[in-house]
RNA sequence: GCCUCUUUAGCUCAGUUGGUAGAGCAACGCAUUCGUAAUGCGUAGGUCGGGGGUUCGAGUCCCCCAAAAGGCUCCA
């Protein structure tokens, strides 16, 4: 008999060998159907691997994230074997389950998969599924693994089988597919009732982009139909929060062949849009000590040699600006931190003079690769709301909790609450790819992740993801269809307050050298604003909407109390415009609703003759007359109320 | 930059096997002067992303380029 413990800590005894399923059905059928994954020991497994020890278990099921993945991770396999089947000589690569569904890469060889394939291919699946076959584990040797694959001509195989230790290596076969696979997966695949490719893609073997390309499909399954439904029903809806196609719509912003790809044209509504977050940001800011600067959006080539940039970067960024002068060369600043710092050298600067914090919403350009650019989330030129920190050494902890809790405003007063915060350390294996000493490194990483640990804020921390300057501590916040986007960011920074020999005068009367911290809340205007329309559907909260009240007489007969009335909030600071088409009143509701305007005011025969005005609130009807002044009251309260709640 | 797909009126889209472009909305004009999600009629609007080719003839087929979309690589 083996002690099985449960999660909730009870331990039942069950014969040796027992499997994941028998244990479910021991207690309850319903459970043993559902399960599609077994954690043993921390270790997910099949649900009919026998358990010969005493263990700690877990069952999980498609709620699961371990569900899922076993879901999906066979889910790709089972596409694998169609493919096989359809293609016969093309090679496999890796095919992972991911967040959302799964992919496979192949390397299709004479064959050109297309998505026109893609019918073909999910019936072939579909033909499959219906054999029911099981899924079967199995330990081989690497000799025997490497053997096998060989004699296949599975040579991507072959490659990942060498990277393996002997006596690790397991293979899934279903049917007549064999994959080099740790598992887990499901243990019949006709478990999969609703399957999906989603688009095909390239994507280098080994994400190196020297090696070959292979063709990646994308797909996504399901235990039921009703499920998949759902799914595209829901990609269906993120569509339509798309903040490309809002930004269209609602006249946020543009692009044009002429300017040139990546540059974004920022029209009025978007420009009011983004007014009120960089004001809303200074007002913060203001309160924390920091002084606003402006700077030029070139600088000598020189001034980028000195901060290391143009080493790191030079290559790949818009080139110099030449000018009549011979030799003289400019570059577009990719960054605002070397502008800055000789802002700090404009004067001598005493221990008692820091921390200095120069804030400016710093445009810069940064050649980005023409497949990378998206919307509004990858530009090309982009403003930056950008501080830069200097202090001495002993405030650094301080100063960068301090930037923290900005961000925290920041996030709070958009409601992005499921942030997701990244300790992005140096890549301990390749140090020659970053800048500055190793004791500056070491300082910088651990002031972070101490800052962090003093915050309670649980970060993940990865390698290798560091700036070359120095380390960061990074904002993620998702967009509409899952993908995530780094928003505020926070660096500190050693090296370039040694690059351009910045210093202070301390209490010992002896030069020090301060510190640097980098830091943007929003990260970018035009990535926060994209990620802001994705979350609210273009539905802005009314502090930050462009258009906050439109007004809308019944007739034109009523145009002149009407221009009346949106004057008189114009003059309160209301963002008020006047609907005075020649249009029934019930067509000019219906057009202000699709705008998302907050706030509909109607004035007709009635509110012409007593002075007043009828409001009707967006997705939310009317709301009864009122006098003009206590409307803009009411409004102002209301706008008021926010920048009080995260200001005092 | 790479892979795959896409590009037709301001917007959303239709356009059969190659025979010389069409709808809805928006715009403009006229009528209507209206009470809480679409008033009616009319007018105008397109070198079919750009260039080259095949053909008697190209929106449609082929090639090159550009832009956009989904990924990959990158992301100071």
């Amino acid at each position: 008999m083996i002690n099985i413990t449960f999660p909730d800590g009870s331990v039942r005894q069950y014969d040796k060998g027992i499997t994941g399923l028998q244990i479910a059905e021991s207690i309850s059928q319903r459970l043993a159907q559902e399960i599609i994954a077994v954690g043993v020991n921390d270790t997910v497994t099949e649900v009919n691997r026998p358990i010969t020890t005493d263990a700690g278990i877990k069952l999980y099921k498609w709620e699961d994230n371990e569900g899922k993945h076993a879901f999906w991770h066979t889910s790709a396999h089972l596409m694998a074997e169609a493919l096989q089947e359809l293609y016969p000589n093309i090679k496999f690569g890796i095919g992972p389950a991911i967040e959302s569904g799964f992919y496979y890469d192949i390397d299709t060889e004479e064959y050109s998969i297309k998505e026109t394939d893609f019918p073909t291919i999910e019936a072939k699946i579909a033909e499959i599924v219906d054999r029911k076959e099981n899924v079967v584990r199995e330990e081989i040797s690497k000799a025997d693994a490497l053997t096998l694959f060989s004699s296949k001509n599975e040579t991507y195989k072959v490659e990942l089988i060498n990277d393996l230790e002997d006596g690790t290596i397991t293979l899934y076969k279903q049917g007549n597919f064999v994959d080099l696979c740790k598992g887990p997966h499901l243990t019949n695949t006709a478990d999969i009732k609703a399957f999906k490719l989603l688009s095909l893609a390239g994507a280098y073997w080994r994400g190196d982009e020297k090696r070959k390309q292979l063709t990646r499909i994308y797909g996504i399954s399901f235990p039921k139909k009703k499920m998949l439904d759902e799914y595209l029903t829901f990609l269906e809806e993120a569509k339509k929060r798309d903040h490309r196609k809002i930004g269209k719509e609602m006249e946020l912003f543009a692009f044009s062949q002429s300017v040139g790809q990546g540059l974004p044209l920022w029209l009025p509504k978007g420009t009011m849009l983004r007014d009120q977050l960089e004001d809303f940001l200074k007002k913060v800011q203001k309160k924390y000590g920091y002084l606003q600067v402006r700077t030029p959006h070139i600088g000598l080539k020189d001034l980028w040699v000195t901060s290391g940039h143009y080493a790191k970067y030079g290559k790949d960024s818009f080139q110099p600006i030449h000018t009549p002068q011979e030799g003289e060369e400019y570059l577009l600043k990719p960054m605002n931190c070397p502008h800055h710092c000789e802002i700090y050298k404009t004067a001598p600067r005493s221990y008692k003079d820091l921390p200095l914090r120069y804030a400016e919403f710093g445009t810069v350009y940064r050649y980005e690769q023409s497949g990378e650019l998206h919307g509004l989330t990858r530009v090309r030129s982009f403003t930056q709301d950008d501080a830069h920190i200097f202090c001495r050494p002993d405030q650094l902890k301080d100063e960068f909790m301090k930037v923290m809790d900005i961000i925290f405003i920041i996030f709070r007063a958009l409601n992005f609450e499921n942030f997701e915060a990244q300790i992005s350390l140096r890549d301990p294996n390749n140090r020659e790819k970053y800048i500055g000493s190793d004791e500056n490194w070491e300082k910088s990483e651990q002031a972070i992740v101490e800052a962090c640990k003093a915050k309670g804020l649980p970060a993940k921390v990865e390698l290798g993801e560091a700036a070359f300057y120095g380390p960061k501590l990074d904002f993620m916040v998702k967009d509409a269809i899952g993908r995530r986007w780094q928003l505020g960011t926070i660096q500190v920074d050693y090296n370039l307050p040694e690059r351009f020999e910045l210093e202070y005068t301390g209490s010992d009367n002896q030069k020090h050298r301060p510190v640097m911290i980098h830091r943007a809340p929003f990260g970018s205007m035009e990535r926060f604003v994209a990620v802001l329309i994705e979350h609210t559907g273009g539905k802005f909260p009314l502090w930050l909407t462009p258009d906050q009240v439109v007004i809308l007489p019944i007739s034109e007969k009523y145009n002149d109390y009407a221009k009346q009335v949106t004057d008189t909030l114009v003059m309160q600071d209301i963002r008020a415009t006047l609907d005075d088409r020649n249009e029934k009143i019930g067509r000019k509701i219906r057009d202000n609703e699709l705008k998302k305007i907050p706030y509909m005011i109607i004035v007709g025969e009635k509110e012409t003759e007593n002075q007043e005005i009828s409001v009707r609130k967006q997705g939310d009807g009317d709301k009864g007359t009122f006098k003009v002044e206590d409307f803009a009251k009411m409004i102002n309260e209301e706008v008021n109320q926010m920048t009080k709640k995260f200001l005092s």
